[in-house]
RNA sequence: GAGCGCGUAGCUCAGCCGGUAGAGCAAUUGACUUUUAAUCAAUAGGUCCUGGGUUCGAGUCCCAGCGCGCUCACCA
C-alpha cells in the first residue's frame, strides 16, 4: 500500500506526532488507547441507517473516519492492523414508507417489519434493506473507500451477537438502570432494551418485557394478538433498542473509534456506560457538527433539505466534497450549492501548493488527508511563453457565462486561445471541470440572466451589425470582427465626450453600444470582447443571435426557460 | 437552561509551537493599440468583540463578560 512508501519519507512520522491537523489529533488518542490496552489491532466503525438512500452525511462519516485511520497508520508506522467496518442497521423496522420509491402501496403493508424483510420496491434485490445496502456499497465503492460491510440482520441471525445478547439478558437490570433515568415518565413504564420480532406479524415490537430470563436467555412479552410469547434473545429473534444497540455493538465487536454528529453527543455517556456494563471498553469518539441548509437549518434525511451527494457530484468532483468534509468538522457549516465553487478552487489551490511545502505543512494540507498522504499533481496549462496557470472553477464559470454557450467545444475554443495544446485527452481533470461548469451555469447562473428588448435606435444599430457581420461569414479573425463592431457602433453610438478615440484618431464609441450588445444578446451587463466571441461562436451563429435579439425570441426563450424551472 | 462552536478588511475566510496583521473576491488606478473570460502592476481598506491576567512580547495562552450559531421530546 501507499502508506508503506509514505512512512519512509524522512521526518514524516516524527513530524506527524506533532501535527495539529485534526485527523492526527484524533489518531493520537487511539495511539494512547493502544498503549493503554496493549491491543494488537484497531477497529473503526461507521453506522448507517438504511431507511433511505445514502446521504451526504454518510459520505462525510466514512471520508472523515478514513482520514483518521490513515493518520493512525502513519503514526504507528502501519504496525497495528486496522479495519473499517461500515455497519448497516438493516434490521431496523420500517417506520414509514419513503416518498421517493415506486410501489409504495406494496410497502405499506410491511410497515414496522425489519427492512431486510420488506420487499424491494425496485424489484431488484432480496429486500428493501438489501437494496439500500447495495446502494450504500456502490456509493462507497465509487469513492474507492477501503471498508468492510456489515449487516445487522446478518450479525443478529448468524449468532455473531449471541454472546452479547445473552450478557444483556444477564445484566438486564444494570442496563435498565442506565437507561431509565434518561427517559420521560411515560416512556419509562413501557421501555425495554429488547425489541422482539413478532412471530405472528413479523414486526419489530416496542412492548414492555413481562420477564427477562437471565439464565435461559429468553424474554417474555405480549405479542400483537395478545398472547404471551417467550423467545430466545439469540439468533435474530430479538433485536436491541437504539441506545443499548450502540453500546452492545461496541462491546461485541470491540470497536475502538466511532464518530457521529452532534445530535448524538448527549447520549455518549449512555452508550459508553452500556458498553462498559456489558464488559466492553467504550471506543474513542469524535463529535462533528451538523450541516446546515441554505436557511441555516440542520440537514436531515427526513426533511430532505440541503443538498444530496448526487447533486454535488453533478457540479463538482468528489475531491471537492472531501475537502468540505475535511475542513472544520466541528463547525456548523452551510452545505449548499453556493459553497461548491469555492471548495473546488480551494482544493486546486491546496493541490498546487503541496509539492512545494515542507513536510510539516504538507501534513496540515487538506489534500494530504483527502488522498491518503499521496495527492496527485495538479493539472495546469501553459501559454505560448510557457507561463503556467491552473484553470479555476471560477474562471470556467465566468467563461461559460460570457461565452453564452453550453457547448463544451466553444469553451475549449476559448481555453485554447490561451494554450493551444490543451485537450480533454491530456487534461482529463480540466475536461471534467468544463462539464461541471456548464452544469452549474445552466442551473444557477443562467436563471439570473435578464434579457431586454432593444430600443428603436438600438434595433437599427443591431440590424446594421448583423448585416455588416454577414459580409464576414466564415471569418475567425477576432480583430477584424471587432473592427466591424466598432465601425457600426461609431455610426449609431458615437462617443461625443472625446475621451475615446480610434487608432486613426476618429471619435470612439460610446459605452452604451457595448452595454446594448450584452444586455440584449447575452442577458448580462458585461461580456466578452465581442469580436473574439463572434469568431469562436461563429459569424453566422452570431448573426442569428442578433436576429433573435431583434425579434424578441431571446426574451421569450429565456422566459420559457424560467417557466420550465418553476 | 446545559453542551459544543464561532467573533480578524466591505464580503468569505486563513493565521500552524506566542515574535512587525494575510489571502481570495469586491473597490480604486494603471499596462495590454478604443470594452473588458482568463493576465500583470499598483493603491486603499483592520481598536483582530470587550475587559482583565501571564509574558520582554498576545489575533494566538488563561479568566470573566458581551454577541451570534447549532444541538439537546420521540425516532435513529
Amino acid at each position: 500500500m501507499s502508506i508503506a512508501d509514505l512512512i519512509q519519507t524522512p521526518d514524516l512520522v516524527a513530524t506527524a506526532q506533532q501535527s495539529a491537523a485534526w485527523p492526527f489529533e484524533e489518531a493520537r488518542k487511539l495511539v494512547e488507547r493502544v498503549k493503554r490496552t496493549g491491543q494488537k489491532s484497531v477497529l473503526f466503525e461507521t453506522g448507517y441507517g438504511p431507511s433511505g438512500l445514502p446521504h451526504i452525511g454518510t459520505f462525510g462519516e466514512v471520508a472523515r473516519t478514513t482520514m483518521v485511520r490513515n493518520a493512525f497508520r502513519i503514526l504507528t508506522e502501519d504496525k497495528i492492523p486496522t479495519r473499517l467496518l461500515c455497519f448497516s442497521d438493516d434490521m431496523d423496522g420500517m417506520r414509514k414508507v419513503p416518498d421517493n420509491v415506486p410501489n409504495r402501496d406494496l410497502l405499506a403493508e410491511h410497515l414496522h417489519r425489519p427492512l431486510t424483510r420488506v420487499p424491494d420496491p425496485f424489484g431488484e434485490f432480496e429486500s428493501f434493506g438489501h437494496h439500500n445496502n447495495a446502494m450504500l456499497r456502490r456509493f462507497l465503492d465509487t469513492f474507492g473507500f477501503e471498508y468492510e460491510f456489515a449487516s445487522a440482520t446478518d450479525y443478529y441471525s448468524s449468532g455473531k451477537f449471541d454472546e452479547i445478547l445473552c450478557r444483556m439478558a444477564e445484566r438486564y437490570q444494570a442496563v435498565m438502570d442506565i437507561m431509565l433515568p434518561t427517559l420521560g415518565e411515560e416512556r419509562r413504564s413501557t421501555y425495554s432494551c429488547f425489541l422482539p420480532i413478532s412471530p405472528t406479524t413479523g414486526r419489530v415490537l416496542y412492548v414492555p418485557m413481562k420477564q427477562v430470563d437471565g439464565k435461559n436467555h429468553t424474554v417474555t412479552f405480549a405479542d400483537e394478538d395478545g398472547s404471551d410469547v417467550t423467545l430466545p434473545v439469540t439468533g435474530g429473534h430479538v433485536k436491541l433498542q437504539w441506545k443499548p444497540d450502540f453500546g452492545a455493538r461496541w462491546a461485541a465487536l470491540g470497536v475502538d473509534f466511532e464518530m457521529y454528529g452532534k445530535d448524538h453527543q448527549p447520549n455518549t455517556v449512555v452508550y459508553d456506560s452500556i458498553c462498559n456494563a456489558l464488559g466492553g471498553v467504550a471506543p474513542e469518539h469524535f463529535v462533528y457538527e451538523l450541516f446546515l441548509d441554505d436557511k441555516g437549518q440542520k440537514i436531515s434525511k427526513s426533511k430532505g433539505n440541503g443538498i444530496t451527494i448526487d447533486e454535488w457530484l453533478k457540479y463538482a468532483s468528489p475531491e471537492s466534497l472531501a475537502l468540505f468534509m475535511y475542513s472544520k468538522p466541528r463547525e456548523a457549516k452551510k452545505l449548499y450549492f453556493d459553497v461548491i465553487p469555492r471548495q473546488v478552487d480551494d482544493y486546486l489551490t491546496f493541490l498546487e501548493k503541496f509539492p512545494g511545502q515542507i513536510v510539516k505543512e504538507q501534513l496540515g494540507n487538506p489534500v494530504f488527508h483527502i488522498h491518503g498522504g499521496q495527492p496527485p499533481k495538479v493539472e495546469s496549462i501553459s501559454d505560448a511563453e510557457n507561463h503556467s496557470t491552473t484553470v479555476t472553477f471560477a474562471m470556467l464559470l465566468n467563461l461559460v457565462a460570457v461565452a453564452n454557450s453550453e457547448d463544451s467545444q466553444v469553451l475549449w475554443g476559448f481555453i485554447r486561445r490561451y494554450s493551444s495544446t490543451v485537450s480533454a485527452e491530456n487534461h482529463p481533470g480540466l475536461a471534467k471541470m468544463v462539464g461541471y461548469a456548464i452544469a452549474y451555469y445552466r442551473d444557477f447562473v443562467r436563471p439570473t440572466k435578464v434579457y431586454r428588448a432593444p430600443t428603436e435606435q438600438e434595433q437599427a444599430a443591431l440590424a446594421d451589425l448583423a448585416k455588416a457581420l454577414a459580409e464576414h461569414a466564415g471569418s475567425t479573425d477576432g480583430n477584424a470582427l471587432q473592427a466591424v463592431v466598432y465601425e457600426v457602433g461609431r455610426a449609431h453610438f458615437p462617443d461625443l465626450s472625446g475621451k475615446t478615440k480610434s487608432p486613426d484618431g476618429r471619435p470612439g464609441v460610446s459605452q452604451t453600444w457595448f452595454a446594448t450588445i450584452y444586455q440584449v444578446l447575452l442577458g448580462a451587463d458585461r461580456g466578452p470582447r465581442f469580436g473574439s466571441f463572434a469568431a469562436l461562436y461563429g459569424v453566422n451563429e452570431t448573426c442569428a443571435l442578433i436576429r433573435k435579439g431583434l425579434d424578441g425570441t431571446l426574451l421569450s426563450e429565456h422566459q420559457q426557460f424560467l417557466d420550465s424551472r418553476a
